[in-house]
RNA sequence: CGGGCUGUGGCGCAGCUUGGUAGCGCGCUUGUCUGGGGGACAAGAGGUCGCGGGUUCAAAUCCCGCCAGCCCGACCA
C-alpha cells in the first residue's frame, strides 16, 4: 500500500476524551473515530488489525475442532421470552420494535439463537459432541461505555456453543476450550491468565476469565506470582484427548488466581505463601462457561441417546472480545513513541520510508523494493508521501510496524538500506537484494 | 441512574467574569527554500460558537429548557 493514496488520518496531538494510552494511540493512529457513545467506526488501518486478530481465533477454533457459522445482530424476542432472560437480563439490553410493534433486540449474546437452531437440526446422541461458533457484532447498553474499544457498547466478540452428551464430555469441551484460548491469545503475543471467575448473567457453576494484567485494567485480580510463569508456547496437543486438556486445564488453573467477584481472602492466605501473593489489575479478553442443561432444559434441545430415550444436552458457551484485544494488546504494548504491534497481528510487516521523496536515486530504489516485496507476499506500507524524513519516522513509530526500512541517498551511495526493529530499535545496514530474504525469516 | 464537568473550523484550546469586529497553535491548500527524527518563510481556505427559546438596540458571552460527550461511583466480552 502506498501511505499517498492509503487513508491514515494520524493525529499529532492527542484527543482529550480519551483517558487510557490505548484509546489515546488508536484515536491518533487513525484506527478508530467514535461514532456515538461506545460505538466506532473502524478506520482501515485498525480495520487491518481487527481482521488479524479475527483472522488467528477463526484458524485457532477451527483447530480445535469448532465449527464457523453466522447467527444474525437482531433477533426475535420470543426466543429470549422461552429462555425466561428477556425480562432477566435488565437494561443492559437493547430493545426495539419492527413495524410490525414486534418486540426484537440487538444481541447481547447468542446462546438462545444457538439453541434453537440445535433443537431443530439435532435429534440424536450421534450428531455430538458438537461445537458451533460465529464472530459477530454484540450490543450492550453499558451504563458508562468507556476507555475506548476496551468498554464499547457495541463490540465484536467471538461466542462458542458446545453441545456433549455428557457432563464428562461437556467439561472436556470446557478444558479444551481453555487450551484453545491460550493458544489463540499466544499467538497475538498476549500473556494471558484463566482466573476463576463469575458467570454473571450467562448463569452456570464453572467459569474462568482470561484476564491479561495491565494498570489501566478494569478488573481487580488476585493470584500467585506462578502463574505469571505459565507459557502454552509451541506444544502439539491432541484436542480431542480428554487427559490432554485436562493436564494442561490443571496446569495453568492449579494455582491461585481469582477475579474481585470470587475473590476468598482466607483461602488466598492459606494457600498461597505472603511472598506470592499478588494484588493487581487486569483486563478481561475472554470467558469459558460451562452451564450444564440451564438452557437445554428450558428450551428443549434434548437428542436421543443411545437407549432412545430423550436427554437434554450438556453445554458451555465461550466468548473471546475481538474488538476489545486491540485495546489490551496496545496496553500490554506500546511504548512513549507509540504501538508497537506482535507481528502476527500488525496491519502491516514493514514500512518503508523513502528520506528523500523526489531524489531519483531513492525513488527508484523504494519502487522497486516496493514491488519486490508485494510480490513475496509481505504486507508492506511505502509511505511515499513528500514529508520530511522525521515526520515519516514519527508515524511509522506512531503505527507502530514491526519494521522499517529507511531508504534514502546516503544509504543507497554506500548500496545499503536501513532495517530496523520497532520493538528493540536495533537497525542493520544490508543491501536492498538481501532484505526480501531477511524479513522472511 | 446519582454526583461533577464540558460543548467555539478536522484536532488541542483562548475568549464568557464586565454583552458590541470570533481568535491562537497544530493540521489543510498554494508557492519558494529545504530534506536521515514531527522544517522555515509567504500567501490562503475553512466556524449556523451543540440545539431551541427568552432578555436586550445588540448574545459565543446573561437566563430557561433540551441534546450530546467526558470524568467519579454502583454493573460488564
Amino acid at each position: 500500500m502506498r501511505l499517498s493514496r492509503y487513508f491514515l488520518p494520524v493525529l499529532k496531538e492527542t484527543p482529550a476524551d480519551a483517558q487510557i494510552v490505548s484509546h489515546q494511540l488508536m484515536l491518533r493512529a487513525g484506527m478508530i473515530k467514535q461514532a456515538a457513545a461506545g460505538i466506532y467506526s473502524w478506520l482501515p488501518l485498525g480495520y487491518r488489525v481487527l481482521r488479524n486478530i479475527e483472522r488467528i481465533v477463526h484458524e485457532e477454533q477451527q483447530r480445535a475442532g469448532h465449527i464457523p457459522m453466522l447467527m444474525p445482530t437482531l433477533q426475535s424476542a420470543d426466543l429470549w421470552r422461552e429462555s425466561g432472560r428477556f425480562d432477566a437480563y435488565g437494561p443492559e439490553m437493547l430493545r426495539l420494535r419492527d413495524r410490525h410493534e414486534r418486540d426484537m433486540l440487538y444481541g447481547p449474546t447468542n446462546e438462545e439463537l444457538v439453541t434453537d437452531i440445535f433443537r431443530s437440526h439435532v435429534s440424536s446422541y450421534k450428531t455430538l459432541p458438537l461445537t458451533l461458533y460465529h464472530i459477530q457484532w454484540k450490543f450492550r447498553d453499558e451504563i458508562r461505555p468507556r476507555f475506548g474499544v476496551m468498554r464499547g457498547r457495541e463490540f465484536l466478540m467471538k461466542d462458542g456453543y458446545n453441545f456433549d452428551l455428557t457432563e464428562e464430555d461437556a467439561r472436556h469441551a470446557y478444558n479444551r476450550h481453555l487450551v484453545s484460548y491460550l493458544r489463540t491469545y499466544e499467538r497475538m503475543g498476549l500473556q494471558t491468565i484463566p482466573m476463576r471467575a463469575d458467570s454473571g448473567p450467562i448463569g452456570g457453576d464453572d467459569t474462568h476469565e482470561f484476564v491479561v494484567l495491565a494498570e489501566t485494567g478494569e478488573s481487580e485480580v488476585f493470584y500467585d506470582s506462578e502463574v505469571t510463569d505459565r507459557r502454552f508456547g509451541d506444544r502439539v496437543i491432541d484436542y480431542d484427548s480428554h487427559d490432554d486438556c485436562r493436564a494442561v486445564f490443571e496446569e495453568f488453573t492449579s494455582h491461585y488466581a481469582r477475579t474481585g467477584e470470587t475473590h476468598d481472602e482466607a483461602l488466598f492466605h492459606e494457600r498461597v505463601p505472603e511472598a506470592r501473593r499478588r494484588h493487581a489489575r487486569g483486563i478481561e479478553v475472554g470467558q469459558i462457561f460451562y452451564f450444564g442443561t440451564k438452557y437445554s432444559e428450558p428450551m428443549g434441545a434434548t437428542v436421543q441417546g443411545p437407549d432412545g430415550k430423550p436427554v437434554p444436552v450438556h453445554m458451555g458457551s465461550h466468548g473471546i472480545g475481538i474488538s476489545r484485544l486491540l485495546g489490551a494488546i496496545i496496553e500490554a504494548s506500546h511504548d512513549e513513541r507509540g504501538i508497537v504491534w506482535p507481528a502476527a497481528v500488525a496491519p502491516f510487516q514493514v514500512g518503508i520510508v523513502n528520506a528523500k521523496q523526489g531524489d531519483p536515486a531513492s525513488d527508484a530504489a523504494c519502487e522497486k523494493l516496493y514491488a519486490t516485496l508485494a510480490r513475496a507476499g509481505i504486507e508492506v506500507l511505502y509511505d511515499d508521501r513528500t514529508e520530511r524524513a522525521g515526520a515519516k519516522f514519527a508515524t511509522m513509530d506512531l503505527i507502530g510496524l514491526p519494521w522499517r526500512v529507511t531508504v534514502g541517498p546516503r544509504g543507497l551511495a554506500d548500496g545499503v538500506v536501513e532495517l530496523t526493529n520497532r520493538r528493540s530499535g536495533e537497525r542493520e545496514e544490508l543491501a536492498p537484494s538481501q532484505l526480501q530474504g531477511r524479513l522472511s525469516e
